[in-house]
DNA sequence: TCAATAAGTGAATGGCGTTCAAAAAGAAAA
DNA sequence: TTTTCTTTTTGAACGCCATTCACTTATTGA
């Protein structure tokens, strides 16, 4: 029975469609601003028939949040094969990886980032079961690949898996922060270079700390004395 | 005329009943889920009569951002004041600054945040013209304060102005993503430590990097040689 | 050719942000 | 106090838009 098999592709297909076209609008127009008529227009289709594909707008949104987030972990076993295969620095790694993702982010991370509100309860946008789980377990998968690349690679201070956690959950942290500092300010127009420099900048500054190494406390013993309490040496 | 004054003062109390109202609901209910019906009841007055102190749903939103802005910008000052004052490490200060930050972010920041995607044109909220102003007035102070910070004291590498707003742009979009990783993942509940010793976790790193010294490249020349087709040394 | 099922449509529904005409309250004047 | 004018407050009415649903059209297998 190819006819089933056929269908089922069109039925894919069609759907990435929709998806594309709402992508097109929200980024044109913003989410809020972006009326299904807009998104049934733009695909060539009924207002109705959107509703055959996607449970809710909400649901669309989630959607390109997947997929981002899958085309972020392709990318980044990509990057980390050819990084072992070519036998680069750890550095260099990170700054392939830093790039996927700041590649994911722009086009589909905002999706992404409204999810972890919705996560928190200020439900900006509402999460159908299914999408979620799928979502986090793509997101659990690239972490762990993280973990796995810094627990390997020599160059770096983390011991074992913990330590190495600590420190992929920092990295996501910080590329998630400049990622939107970059982007928020205009891209990058508030910074006197480009992307590729910025982000070699961060890399380079995550690898080596903006102290000089003489003043900094290398222990994190006596976690008090770090507060208001102490005084200079 | 002390009629006019008490008016006056009626009025900006009313204000800040209102959104103070408004922000309870938000936290609980979600933005989206929150209706200005919720809000006039919560704040006994009528739906209508909320247009009078703000201009839309929205402005609501932006108004909660800058009162929390300027939080941040005072508890800011004050813990630079009284790192000076106290003579503390930079670290020290730093990771006072970080939980500053922390405490900033959780109630108002992602109000905050928000307000970043409508500069982008996700606009999941259109900001008002002279909200947006101040919030902008207030955030450009802030910076301005860090780098004067990173500036005067000798711990840090970065020597001139440009430097400093580099490593201050970094330090912000470090403690941004920290903090969303950290609240996002159910406030901490993923690692296995509480929020103040992820915060002096996070701070320690920004100071020393993650990598061992001898691993890092410290030199930014030569740029092409950090990606893909750099072999290990 | 003919059911039977699936795909597709767009007008109807209901919720909610926003507006507005009118009422209530308060201040000033008489 | 009474009257007039201004400000505050109200909640019903309006319009937009996500969602639904009764209905039409196309496709499939017999």
């Amino acid at each position: 029975m190819g006819v089933k098999e056929r269908k089922e592709r069109e039925k894919l297909q069609r759907s990435q469609d929709i998806l594309e076209a709402a992508r097109r609008l929200f980024e044109s127009k913003g989410f809020l601003n972006t009326t299904l008529q807009d998104v049934a227009n733009e695909a060539e289709i009924s207002v109705g028939l959107i509703y055959r594909y996607f449970q809710s707008k909400e649901d669309m949104f989630a959607s390109l949040a997947l997929k981002g987030a899958e085309q972020f972990d392709q990318d980044l076993e990509a990057t980390l094969k050819k990084g072992a295969r070519k036998k680069n620095t750890a550095q260099a790694v990170l700054t392939n990886i830093a790039k996927s993702f700041f590649d994911f982010y722009s086009p589909y991370g905002e999706y992404f980032d409204m999810l972890l509100y919705s996560y928190k309860g200020l439900k900006q946008v509402q999460i159908q079961g299914s999408t979620l789980t799928k979502l986090m377990s793509v997101t659990l998968g690239s972490l762990d690949k993280l973990k796995t690349f810094i627990v390997e690679s020599p160059e770096f201070r983390a011991e074992n898996d913990d330590e190495a956690l600590q420190v992929v959950f920092l990295l996501w942290g910080i590329l998630l922060g400049c990622h939107k500092i970059f982007d928020g300010s205009g891209r990058g127009h508030l910074f006197a270079f480009s992307r590729e420099v910025f982000i070699d900048q961060v890399v380079q500054q995550i690898m080596v700390g903006i102290a000089k190494s003489a003043h900094v406390s290398q222990t994190s013993e006596n976690k008090s004395a770090l507060y208001d309490e102490r005084p200079t040496l």
